[in-house]
DNA sequence: CATCATGTTATAAT
DNA sequence: CATTATAACATGAT
C-alpha cells in the first residue's frame, strides 16, 4: 500500500515510543527485509536506548536512537508499522519488534519487499542527506521538473512520475491521480507535457493525500480518481465515462480516455 | 487453480 | 555509456 501519505501515517504509529527506552528487540533474523543485516547489530544499537526521533522523506523512514544510531525502514509493497501492547507476541510477519514500557513497536511485512537498515553513527546518514527535495518542499521547483522532463522526453509520463529520484513518495495510485488531473493519458511522452502542470498536480495530490490518509487514514474525496480506480468497471468522477485499467511498464495504469481526449493538444 | 497486487532492483536488451 | 524493458522477489486476496 504505502505511498507518501500512507508512509506518513504508519510512521506516526511509532510515535507511541517517542522518548521511551527500548527494553527488548526481537528480530526475525535472516528475513529478506534485513538484507543480510545481523540481528546483533540491531539489538546492540537499540536495546537500552531511547527512540529520540522519527523522520520521513518520500517513502523512506528514519528513526534516531539515543547514543547515536539510525534505524531505516522502507515499507515496500506490504509493509506496515503498528503500535501494539507491550506484551505483544510477534506474529509470522512481524519481522522486527521494539518493546518499550508502554507499547511494542512492530514492523510487519508479509511480502517482504520492504527493507530495514542500520547506520551506527551520531550524524545523519550520508544517503539520507543526499535524498532529492520532497515534492512539498520549496526545493521541488518547476525548473527541476522541466529539466527532468526534457532529459527524459521520450519516456511515458506515468513511468517518470514513479521515479523516486525526482518525485519521492509518489507511487502507483498517486501517479495515476496526477495523470488524471492533467487530463492526459498515462502513456503521453514527457516531452509533450507542461512542467508547470506536472509540478502543480504532483503537489496538489501530495497535499490532499497528506490531509486525509496522512492525517487519519481517511480516503481522499470522492471527486478523486482514488475512490474509483481499484477495480474494473469504475467511472470517472469528473465526466462519468468508463475508466480504463491497463498495464504500462508492468504496473496497472487507470485513466479516463474521455477526459484525456478532451485535453488540450499541448502547450 | 489462475490472476493480481499501492515497490524496488538486477539484468538483459536497445 | 545511457536508457528502457523485463523478470524477479514472497505472500495473500479474490
Amino acid at each position: 500500500m504505502p505511498e507518501l501519505a500512507e508512509v506518513e501515517w504508519y510512521s506516526r504509529e511509532w510515535d507511541a515510543g517517542l522518548g521511551r527506552r527500548v527494553t527488548a528487540v526481537r528480530v526475525h533474523e535472516g528475513a529478506r527485509v534485513f538484507r543480510g543485516l545481523e540481528a546483533g547489530v540491531l539489538v546492540a544499537g537499540m536495546e537500552g536506548r531511547a527512540l529520540e526521533g522519527v523522520r520521513r522523506h518520500g517513502k523512506q523512514l528514519l528513526f534516531g536512537f539515543g547514543g547515536g544510531g539510525w534505524l531505516s525502514v522502507h515499507l515496500g509493497m506490504t509493509g506496515e508499522l503498528r503500535a501494539e501492547r507491550p506484551d505483544f507476541e510477534g506474529g509470522k510477519h512481524d519481522h522486527l519488534v521494539l518493546v518499550t514500557a508502554d507499547a511494542a513497536l512492530v514492523f510487519r511485512d508479509p511480502r517482504m519487499f520492504g527493507r530495514v537498515g542500520w547506520d551506527g553513527w551520531e550524524a545523519l546518514p550520508e544517503w539520507w542527506l543526499g535524498l532529492p527535495p520532497e515534492v512539498l518542499s520549496r526545493g521541488f521547483t518547476v525548473a527541476r521538473v522541466g529539466e527532468f522532463l526534457g532529459r527524459r522526453r521520450g519516456t511515458p509520463l506515468k513511468a517518470l512520475l514513479l521515479e523516486q529520484a525526482m518525485f519521492p513518495g509518489v507511487g502507483n495510485w498517486m501517479a495515476d491521480e496526477v495523470v488524471w488531473r492533467m487530463r492526459v493519458s498515462p502513456g503521453v511522452l514527457a516531452g509533450e507535457v507542461d512542467p508547470v502542470a506536472v509540478h502543480r498536480e504532483v503537489r496538489a495530490v501530495a497535499r490532499g493525500a497528506m490531509r486525509t490518509i496522512g492525517r487519519d487514514w481517511s480516503d481522499p474525496p470522492a471527486t478523486w480518481l482514488f475512490r474509483h480506480r481499484w477495480k474494473d468497471g469504475g467511472r470517472c468522477p469528473r465526466c462519468g465515462g468508463e475508466l480504463v485499467r491497463e498495464e504500462l511498464r508492468g504496473r496497472t495504469a487507470c485513466h479516463c480516455p474521455a477526459c484525456a481526449g478532451k485535453a488540450a493538444a499541448k502547450g
